[in-house]
DNA sequence: ATCAAATTAAAAGTAATACTATTATATCCT
DNA sequence: AGGATATAATAGTATTACTTTTAATTTGAT
């Protein structure tokens, strides 16, 4: 995976936070040590409390930042989100075909090699792990629509668009280009966790299971979306 | 859909339970109600102590049924998939071609109308709007290996294996056919949410989501699976 | 260099959650 | 009728998810 060096700043919507923790050491901390724990111990055993006690600070302190462990967990993933579209859009740059925009997608989605923006900053695998084990539950609450219109998701809808508009550009017939652009980002993350931890449900190959879930997302919006009738 | 009568009992993992709940009249007054307090308020602001106020009872009498929370989220879900089985079985019986089989069970999967295993007991229709929101939260924990090793996801597991079955039928030599599975079966939860929740990630056709998210995996399915040359 | 403003630390407090435990009462079974 | 089991009533605990207050420290603007 592609090193974009320390000069990308990336930026996420004002509302995940309190005060930008970009802004302060104590802030990154926050960030980059928190990332460490929920990865470590999962978001529901994940504490301000614990997080406070790691840095050697207060709960008061962290809560300056954030105003909960909801917003800190939308604000890392928002942040996953908005250096996964930094890549898209630096890596599909020069190409002409859109098969092949569509196949660099599909790696980077796959993809867990470290990619750093800011040095010594946030541990982009952890960060990954997180986003497949815990994004869902970023949405999946009550407040689904409130959050939607407070901007709160559009690092991860912005990635849907993307895929979607390379779709488009295969195909612009197909009537269905969102939901299945939508179905390769999610299901990407997916699979990755079935592999991980249920694998039953999933394929694997020998070896990498990237390389098999890669190929079937590929394989599976080509075919679908070229299909002569398809979508009436 | 189908209505099953009242003679269908659907048995769930005993590791799901300290006390089977359809037992007695409280353990099955506990599912009906839980199934409408978690789908009006959700999961997280649902708690046994609200639970016991609204039927009466204690906090301790219910967590004579139910270890705790996501335990009897667990319980509900698997009792939806438990009932989905019976459902594909039933009206997949008597069809010989895999093509009709997998157009069956994926329209059970998007079909929101009611139908009733035992009479006057569950709400199937909040049951899947519970599944559609909450159930991702039942396997997206540290906890899965376990969990899964108790046995506590077969519901869902088994009818995953029933749509893999039926894209066997079809084309055996393609690898894919887990994999593909579980997109089917994940993917109309995931869309049917979006389509509820957050309409600019999916396609809308005019009028009823289902049918749209309908033809789209089932276009999807056909033309991969089918597709020469797909999976190396 | 100084003063005000903002930041962090320290400490304490609150309401709710997710349980556990104890005892008493009611019901069920043989 | 006697013993087991289920439920009710009550209380209690540790933890979580915060909020508040005050004091010490840092920063930044003139």
């Amino acid at each position: 995976m592609e090193h974009l060096g320390t000069h990308i700043k990336i930026n996420v919507n004002d509302n995940l936070f309190v005060k930008n923790p970009d802004s302060s050491d104590l802030g990154r901390r926050i960030v980059s040590e928190g990332v460490m724990m929920i990865d470590d111990m999962g978001l529901e055993q994940f504490t301000f409390k614990k997080l406070a006690n790691r840095l050697e600070t207060t709960e008061s302190s962290i809560y300056r930042y954030f105003e909960n462990k909801h917003k800190f967990l939308l604000y890392i993933i928002s942040y996953y989100w908005h250096c996964i579209e930094t890549l898209i859009i630096f890596n599909t740059a020069n190409i002409s075909e859109p098969e092949k925009q569509l196949e660099i997608v599909i790696d980077i989605l796959c993809s867990d090699d470290l990619f750093t923006f800011d040095k010594d900053s946030l541990n982009m695998e952890k960060l990954r792990k997180i986003v497949i084990s815990e994004s869902s539950k970023s949405y999946l609450t009550k407040q689904v629509e409130q959050e939607n219109k407070e901007g709160l998701y559009l690092g991860f809808k912005q990635v849907c668009k993307r895929v979607t508009g390379f779709l488009d550009k295969i195909n612009p017939a197909y009537p269905y280009n969102k939901m299945m652009g939508t179905t390769i980002v999610e299901g990407i993350l997916h699979q990755t966790f079935f592999s991980w931890h249920l694998p039953t449900l999933t394929n694997r190959d020998t070896g990498e299971d990237a390389v098999c879930i890669k190929l079937f997302f590929y394989q599976m919006a080509i075919s679908t979306i070229k299909q002569k009738d398809n979508g009436r």
